[in-house]
DNA sequence: TTGTAAGCGTTATCAG
DNA sequence: CTGATAACGCTTACAA
């Protein structure tokens, strides 16, 4: 009965040409319509529960209504908020949400690159795993496709990211203001924009202040990374702080302390970045900063749909928890 | 150069017909072909990089190689990593996954579902907000998709979920060898099939004990319900154990305590469902029961692309963490 | 303001 | 084993 009703129906139903339904249907608002047969087309609709095809609509528009989110990890508590804040804007304007895990893997990145060029997706919301597939990038540009990078900085294209070097500029002044003075600093993948942003501001920080970090390590974003590197410090134990350049690796710090019997934060003080949602229900809650994901997702969203991509910018916050104590 | 290189263009340098080219993609296996005229239409693709239209393809196909994922929130650890599951597999067998994300609202949901049709999606992964909608899900079941519901039951249609009755019987039986006895419930929603079974093995090996709960209060999954329902269980004082459906309401709980200076595990147990990743990072670590998110994903979307859909019920796994005493 | 008709890129049917 | 041909359902010039 329904399911393969097509516009053909719907326009015979309410005695017009199919034209004049899809006229209806994309309001071509250059063009008026005698209200009389817009009505009778519209009673026509959803009599017959009528809804366009999309692969129909899409080989003839030569583009589709999909949005798309390249990302290293959806189960990444950040990378999921970001993805969330893409879907509901997509959603409001009438757009699906693809989602491209790219599992931290370059190939499977380009692989859906490429699918993203045979989707004709309308948008995609980039976070290079690492270093971005520019070849890949530019091919989906000249395809028609709206292209935004998130959360990274890849040259030549709009991206839209949180004040990493504000923010950590900020959390660095707020720990020397703490007290504590041989500072190590684990930072992420120097590949990522996003790593490099951050040491960069936690340096400016130090600098002013006169000070040097103890130890810069580089590492991957994650738990294990942090907490392997985190344990060669605890040997050495010549700092009184670790700073780290995201959450997962503060919390592989904590570990790595908690099992090194070094009390935080008298011992030792840590700090993270990202301020990923949950982590405020750890104890002692983690300092660290906000990076508002969900918005990050939501504005790029909305450029790509309004067709004006450009450069954005968005604050960061302190949150002073109690990984580090202020007047020790 | 490349970006509208059609099948036509493949023909024209291979020297052979557009319907050869199409026969090599899709391996018509009934079909033999000359291995010289494979290898030539082979080359031709990776010489003009070509790629076919989703769009065309979908269209003449009368379906799309779309898996959707519909969820009441993805960024729920949870459901991302159950996600994650249903991409991974998807991307190993060519599929694109499309996140529909339902936010908790029925409407929402029910115009995915609609979408979905328009979509010619090949399958969906069905995980619904509370009460299904059944109408909308039979309807994409008759245009030819294929359906399986994920971590919930919804009756006429196969669902692939853990033991939640099993899992929730032996954490019950758990928390009463821990001495506790005074235990208080807090279900998720009555609509939620999730819930009532966990609820129901909570209540089964109470009965068994010839024990039975001091109460059992309904609310959502969330971490609010889970405060403000402790909180008035932390004032009437009469609780030694507060066991929850899930990981989030757990945490409220844990929360709740806290505020009310009560002592966990001592003065009071808590308990909570899935083992949501992050959990592990708690102190103290949170007592739950192991649900294979990722698992469920991948073998929900391993149906549906085998074509064999069928209910499916995957092991839990009981995680003594530090917020019940044993022998207290 | 509305209708006619062509064609988007693919695949399936049917001959050869 | 391969090629011509006709759709799939929709939009958009171009006519009327």
């Amino acid at each position: 009965m329904d399911g393969k009703v097509t516009i053909r129906e719907v326009a015979a139903l309410a005695g017009v040409s199919p034209s004049t339904v899809s006229r209806v249907l994309n309001g071509n608002h250059r063009q008026h319509m005698t209200p009389t047969t817009r009505d009778r087309v519209y009673a026509a609709i959803d009599a017959l529960r009528y809804t366009p095809l999309s692969s129909a609509r899409s080989l003839r528009r030569q583009r589709s209504h999909v949005l798309a989110v390249v990302l290293p990890d959806i189960s990444n508590p950040f990378f999921s908020l970001l993805a969330r804040g893409v879907e509901s804007v997509a959603f409001g304007q009438g757009c699906s949400t693809m989602i491209c895990n790219s599992d931290h893997s370059l190939d499977k990145e380009r692989h859906y690159l490429e699918i993203l060029l045979a989707e004709q997706a309308l948008g995609v919301v980039y976070i290079p795993t690492s270093t971005p597939d520019e070849p890949g990038l530019s091919r989906l540009a000249r395809s028609g496709a709206r292209l935004v990078v998130a959360d990274r900085f890849v040259p030549g294209f709009p991206s839209v990211r949180a004040d990493n070097v504000g923010g950590s500029r900020a959390l660095a002044e707020y720990v020397l203001s703490c007290g504590y003075r041989r500072i190590a600093y684990l930072a992420g993948p120097e590949t990522v924009s996003t790593a490099r942003e951050r040491l960069q501001g936690f340096r400016e920080a130090l600098d002013a202040a006169g000070a040097c970090p103890v130890t810069v390590k580089h590492g991957p974003f994650t738990c294990e990374a942090g907490y392997e590197l985190s344990i060669e410090l605890a040997r050495s134990a010549r700092v009184d702080a670790i700073v780290t350049a995201n959450d997962m690796m503060a919390l592989g710090a904590l570990r790595a302390l908690e099992d090194a019997n070094i009390p935080v934060p008298n011992g030792v003080g840590v700090a993270g970045f990202d301020h990923t949602p949950w982590t405020t229900y750890l104890r002692p809650q983690l300092t660290t900063v906000e990076v508002p994901a969900l918005q990050i997702g939501e504005v790029a969203a909305g450029q790509l749909l309004s067709e004006a991509t450009e450069d954005a910018c968005l604050p960061t916050r302190l949150i002073e928890g109690e990984t580090c104590l202020r007047c020790r």
